[in-house]
Formats: structure tokens, C-alpha cells, sequence
DNA sequence: TTCCTATTTGGCAGTATAACCAAATAGTGC
DNA sequence: GCACTATTTGGTTATACTGCCAAATAGGAA
């Protein structure tokens, strides 16, 4: 593996480990419906204020999600909403997984 | 978020977690263009043996690759190469946060 | 059986993640 | 300035991941 290739393909993995989690994947499924002021994710997810913020700024971190300050709330909105066409790949995987423990168990 | 979400999220991020490292990538690009036993997937892989049987069976448990052994030989498959149809997005995010950084710099 | 090759498994040390709580920061209005 | 709300940051603990080495397993050949 050529160095030059490493560097693409960890660039490539801080991405997808950025989704690599419930609350986050939650998070990027709400906001594909539009903007979202952090106090409105929170409430339903059930977990701390400050856990919210830590995956947000996770997203953030990865270029995920933009965010921007209107008085006290701070709101985020999807950078590439492409991100979410992907899951339609990743239910097949799931789905052929299902079907393998089936034939397994028959 | 209903429990019944929160499963499908779960089983979601699991198997993005699965890819999310660049050697899993590199391996995931390798067999996009065919099966290909260990052997000559630890060949351009700078790591121990065992470290890349370790991350093929972090692919196979996610339910991303195949095995069948041969003779000595095992040799892995991709179960749904549309997973890397994704990269492309992923490769916007990338160019937008390489944009982004530029504007900050100048 | 014994040897050799290909691969997996177990164990360990180091590093990274995740969740919570408490404290800090930043607007807004009085 | 002070009080109040929204959000982030720091610290801590528990858990998970990664990579190496050494040992185990499995197939093939002598």
C-alpha cells in the first residue's frame, strides 16, 4: 500500500467512524430533515446534555455537520446529505446477514 | 427515539464501524476487484499476519465479506460491493472540509 | 506420522471511545 | 452588574479497539 493511498484511505475511515454510532447516525437521520437547534436533538435522545454536544462536535469534527449561532441556541445542518443514500447499501448487508443466520438455524 | 429504532441504528453502526479503518478499507478496495486469500492480502499490507486475520474477521462478523477455504488457502469475497459506492461521498465531505480549511487559512 | 505452509486464536499492553457529572462559557434581559 | 438559559469543556471511570507475539489449528506432501 503506497503511503500516498494510506493517507486517503485514513482520511476516508475518520468519516465513516464519525457515523459509526447510534446516536450519531440518529442525529444525521433528523437533520436530513432540515436544520436542528441542539436542544431539540436532545430531547429525544435519552442521554446526557453533554453527550449530545460531544457527538455533535464529532460530527463536526469529521465535516459532517456545519453549525451556527442565533442567539442563545446553536443550530446544525447536514453538510453533504449524500451521506444518508449509503444506507440503503448497508440495510442489504444486514439484510443478507439475516438471511444467513436463517439458513443456518434451519 | 422508539426502541425499535434504536435496533436498526445499532445494527446500522455496527457495520459502518466495521469499515472504518483504513487497512479494513484497503482490504474492502482489494477485493472489490475479486476474491483474494490472505496470503495475498498481507503482501501489501504493512502489518502482522495476524493483525490482517483480525481485520478480515471484523469484516466477516459485520457480514461485509465471504470466506472459503481452499486447499491451505482462505479466500475472502465482498458480499456487497455497492459498499463502496459510498467512497464517493465520502470523498465530497473530504473536498468540502479541504475547501473549508483553505477559507480559514486565506 | 512428521514436516511444512496458511491461517486463526489467545493474551497482553497501549490507546482511544463513551458516558456521566460538574464547572465554564456565551447570549439575553432586567 | 446579576440571573437565566443553551451549549461546550474538563475530568473521571469503564469499556472497546489495535497491534504484536506466541501458540494452536488445519490441509497437503513426504
Amino acid at each position: 500500500m503506497k503511503p500516498n493511498d494510506l493517507h486517503k484511505l485514513q482520511a476516508r475511515a475518520r468519516v465513516l467512524k464519525a457515523m459509526a454510532h447510534p446516536t450519531r447516525l440518529h442525529i444525521l437521520n433528523v437533520l436530513a430533515g432540515g436544520e436542528c437547534c441542539v436542544c431539540e436533538l436532545t430531547e429525544d435522545i435519552d442521554a446526557d446534555l453533554s453527550t449530545v454536544s460531544k457527538h455533535l462536535s464529532v460530527l463536526k469534527n469529521a465535516g459532517l455537520v456545519k453549525d451556527e449561532k442565533r442567539g442563545l441556541q446553536v443550530f446544525y445542518t447536514l453538510c453533504c446529505p449524500c451521506i444518508l443514500d449509503f444506507m440503503g447499501c448497508v440495510e442489504n448487508v444486514l439484510r443478507s446477514n439475516a438471511a444467513q443466520q436463517k439458513n443456518l438455524v434451519s
